[in-house]
DNA sequence: TTGAAAGCGCTAACAG
DNA sequence: CTGTTAGCGCTTTCAA
């Protein structure tokens, strides 16, 4: 196989554990040998095996991410984050998938926790108490992204309910009498961890108190375009809808087009997310940009800190962005 | 620490090779034993330590990834693929990513393999003898995606020049009577791996002789924006834009827009990789489809047989999809 | 049916 | 300045 201190010690002429200080820089060594072990290792282009060194230490340089699909934008963007993030202490990230499996996302965390991974930044379908305790049990330093998991593990994310607000705040000012909230369907909460769009549909409810004019409805059902389809045609006032996330509002100014009705002129909307697809789509929607990038840098840098033993908090805000597009 | 195989032999009174043998099924073992050894293992929560098994068997389930970005849709939609893929083997996946650094490429790779990861499946930035010769020394079971290496290392993907001919064919029977080919500047060739672009080049000039009534042109440079506004502007018949990318199409696409130009009613255009911004995206951009999920399926099957020792193909085509859209 | 011993490759304590 | 020894946790002969 590949090449050992052992064979390189042989060679040298030495023991080992020269060989390891000639590596290490550690305990006395003279120069020469040294250089003469530096040398052979060179030559025979010796590796040293990160199991072994990992067995022994404990450390590994990796730490683990866990998410259930990368297609989905906020993980892309995420996981780039994190890489560059990583790299700047020289740790290696190690990303695994799974579909929003619940069995395979507790499996694939005990099994990166059995590689060693150091630490953990998960963005967790599963919730509660029982998901709390397995995390507890795995015993490693640990951050959550974007979904909470419970009060006693620290999350890094934006203030969606403030976020909601602001944004009801935006369109209720720019004259729209009925504002409908389109979200995925509450019922699954308990399926999955949805606490980011629970929490932007409280902050729609709260915020839109404030308004007693406007009238205010929630869509919540995957069967959203249909329902949004007859809202808009029973409309007798100028309305807007506010979607908890990006793709929804996509999905209805293409489902509108169709019959030929066109974002601001016909009705307003705004997404939330601010994924990069935007970019590319006309009129540019308004939306909240979640800062993604910045989230992943922060909680990465949480990580580093809990990983170095220091005490963290176990909740750190980052200030979302609105955007005002051309669709309100 | 955490519960060893030394531990679960002690409290049962037997030796860790005992112990071993009730995990492993393997070797003559009393019933009786073997349940109260796996009672015990499971009371304790006992987790086999994957690093040490790893060291001695030279198997750790992991093959390595290694991309550039994965907010590319290719690359984001080809990490699922592989990812299930690799789950029906119960192998894990371990990408990592280095934007276009080809030392970090380098780095990557290598340090994944002193991880001992079984495999790898790579979209390399980098090629040419020298990167070959490094993924030879490496010396590990490897697939290429995308992105051609050398001859004697194991690719899959689809045949671009013949997707190409087939886009030009295409566009060309709808009576333009002008072809742009729009892609990255070639000068970049010998930095980055575009093997994918040249392809597509190539199938472009090649077929575009078939038509000698319709003009072509090339523009393979970072500022196609302002080029290409050129061009529409002293045209004198109809012209269409063949772009080897989904991406500048939309750009061209939303750049023309500002100036009230409208796909089909005063140009043509036409991407490439039918990448899943499109689906946001009207009107319905003409392209090709890459099948990325298909590739990467195949690429892992491929890999697997390597793992296992098979001989497999240096060289596996899969089937592309033109996709005739409402830009042309 | 079970156990003792050696070893995967690296490292650290302790001698010399 | 250098070597011996033991051990990380698991596995695999070989012997009992």
């Amino acid at each position: 196989m590949s090449v050992t201190t052992k064979d390189i010690a042989s060679i040298c002429g030495v023991s080992r554990t020269t060989v390891n200080r000639a590596f290490t820089n550690t305990g006395r060594i003279s120069e020469e040998t040294k250089q003469k072990i530096l040398k052979v290792a060179a030559e025979l282009e010796y590796r040293p095996d990160l199991l072994a060194m990992g067995l022994k230490s404990g450390k590994t340089r990796f730490f683990g991410i866990v998410v259930f699909d990368v297609r989905n934008r906020y993980f892309a963007q995420m996981l780039n984050a994190v890489e560059v993030e990583a790299r700047k202490h020289d740790y290696f990230v190690n990303i695994t998938l799974h579909e929003k499996n619940k069995k395979l996302e507790k499996e694939l965390i005990q099994r990166l926790a059995d590689y060693r991974v150091e630490g953990f930044i998960l963005s967790p379908v599963s919730k509660g108490p029982s998901f709390s305790e397995f995390l507890k049990k795995i015993n490693k330093p640990t951050v959550i992204i974007g979904n909470r998991v419970g009060k006693d593990i620290p999350f890094v994310g934006i203030n969606e309910k403030e976020a909601a607000k602001d944004a009801v705040k935006m369109i209720a000012e720019k004259g729209y009498k009925q504002i409908v909230f389109v979200c995925p369907p509450l019922a699954d909460a308990e399926q999955e961890n949805i606490y980011s769009h629970e929490q932007r549909e409280q902050g729609f409810l709260e915020e839109i108190k404030n308004y007693p004019d406007v009238n205010s409805v929630v869509v919540a059902s995957w069967d959203y375009l249909k329902e949004v389809e007859k809202i808009m045609n029973q409309a007798t006032s100028k309305t807007a809808f506010f979607c908890s996330g990006d793709i929804f509002a996509l999905e209805i100014m293409k489902y509108f087009k169709q019959f030929g009705k066109r974002a601001k002129q016909d009705y307003g909307i705004m997404g939330f997310d601010n994924i990069d697809t935007l970019d590319y789509v006309i009129p540019r929607l308004s939306t909240i940009d979640n800062v993604v990038e910045k989230v992943s840098e922060k909680a990465v840098s949480i990580l580093f800190e809990m990983i170095e033993g220091k005490k963290v908090p176990n909740k750190t805000i980052v200030d979302y962005i609105v955007i005002n597009g051309e669709t309100l």
